[in-house]
DNA sequence: TAGTGGTCTAGACCACCAT
DNA sequence: TGGTGGTCTAGACCACTAG
């Protein structure tokens, strides 16, 4: 192994405007992020107290605390004063907050309900394969299902994860509602952030008659790209959505 | 006047849990905001140094820096290394990366052009009324444009702004592209943050005139409400577009 | 009461920019 | 060369939680 304990420091002997300079706690956090990724903290589970991590890492407690303050931003660390600092859950209330942006207009946020139409083991298509950045015909499991806003079909979903990252989830006899949660617990896979692509497309025959509408209404497309904690793409997900009494929710800051 | 000049410590006076309580580097940060607001620095300009704007507050250094690091992170303020601490500018490439969020499928970003359908003085109808928060008849400007990506007609857009905010608007000769750049420099406003609201919608004959298009084609329609530094609700959008060859782009962090 | 994160301070040194 | 923001350190004290 190369550098898995302390920190090397490059500052001091790195010559001025050297190339691959990084700040102290962005090394610290890297290694942080690393753990992270290799499951040596749970999600729910406290991480040791900052003086522990700054002594482990060897470094002053400000600097740990630097890099702790830039995970927590990001939504992969959660701080409970007086308690301790814990890793990110994918409870509802997060993914409410960081991943499902479909409102109803009158300002309401649920999580949806899912009827499950297909699940089954098949090969990349060019399309996905592009997506996830894995070869054409690498095995992949893919879903297929309709999600209920207040008990109403409202969205048709199609999602591929690459089989490498959670071999046998399409042979699961059962397929829970959440499933970042599920990529977290079952396959160690914790979804760090994702990138959306919004466009208005015309329901084809099949939305029709999954969401309850007629051919060419308009619908809501979400193509969404979501990433492991260490920047792998881990799912594929497209949303065909009905946006007559609900909107998509987006904040500019 | 009341809290004009230097920093009344709350902290050590308080009894412990009382409803109130602030950080300084929050009290500094809302009278950095205030000074912002009122125009006291204009967008392109330097704030004075750290020890500077301390020493002024009558705090120490780490804790006005950490509130420029909050307005930095809200796009307020924008730090050059070695130069100093800057007034954020609505320029085009701020625009396009903290507002403008359709981006060709190809992944290009490129700033649109403005075609002036209509430029009058109103009042507001119960709609606007709402979403800017002011009395219904209240007098708005109102603005219809047509936008092009890529030389092709791509968005239909109304704007309604306060005329209270800006005085003399709908009687402008000429409007320019960037209105943001505009509210800032010609009525002291200051575009901080935005929410947007999104749907699929059918195009009218007017969008499909408008837009080269059929009606019925889906359309993604943008309902955008924009806030001023102090929050007040300065601008209603509508935008609605054509999203065949161009997406909205989200990050969900 | 002990332990945690949150705030605040003070100062040293580095990297970058203008001159 | 001088001034700016960027990083790093060390320590004091406050606020919150748990036992």
């Amino acid at each position: 192994m190369a550098e898995e304990g302390k920190i090397r420091r490059e500052a001091a002997t790195a010559a001025p405007g050297a190339l691959g300079y990084r700040p102290l706690y962005r090394q610290a956090k890297e290694i942080l992020l690393k753990r992270l990724a290799e499951g040596v903290w749970q999600p729910g589970q406290a991480l040791p107290s900052e003086p522990e991590l700054a002594s482990d890492l060897g470094v002053s407690p400000g600097t740990v605390r630097k890099a702790l303050d830039e995970m927590t931003a990001e939504n992969l660390l959660v701080r409970r004063q007086g308690r301790g600092t814990f890793v990110a859950r994918h409870d509802e209330a997060r993914i409410l907050f960081q991943f499902f942006k479909l409102v109803s207009d009158a300002g309401e946020r649920r999580f949806p309900e899912s009827r499950l139409l297909r699940l089954e083991a098949a090969k990349a298509d060019a399309a996905a394969a592009g997506r996830l950045r894995i070869p054409q015909g690498a095995p992949v499991a893919a879903i297929e299902r309709v999600r209920l806003l207040e008990d109403c079909p409202r969205v048709h979903e199609w999602i591929v994860v690459p089989g490498s990252l959670f071999p046998g989830l399409a042979s699961r006899a059962d397929l829970p509602n959440n499933l970042y949660e599920l990529y977290a617990s079952a396959y160690g896979v914790t979804i760090a952030r994702a990138t959306e692509r919004l466009k208005a497309v015309a329901a084809g025959p099949r939305q029709a008659e999954l969401l309850e509408t007629e051919r060419g209404h308009p619908l809501l497309a979400i193509d969404r790209l979501a990433f492991a904690v260490d920047g792998t793409p881990a799912e594929w997900r497209l949303s065909l959505c009905r946006t007559d009494a609900f909107h998509y929710a987006s904040e500019l800051r």
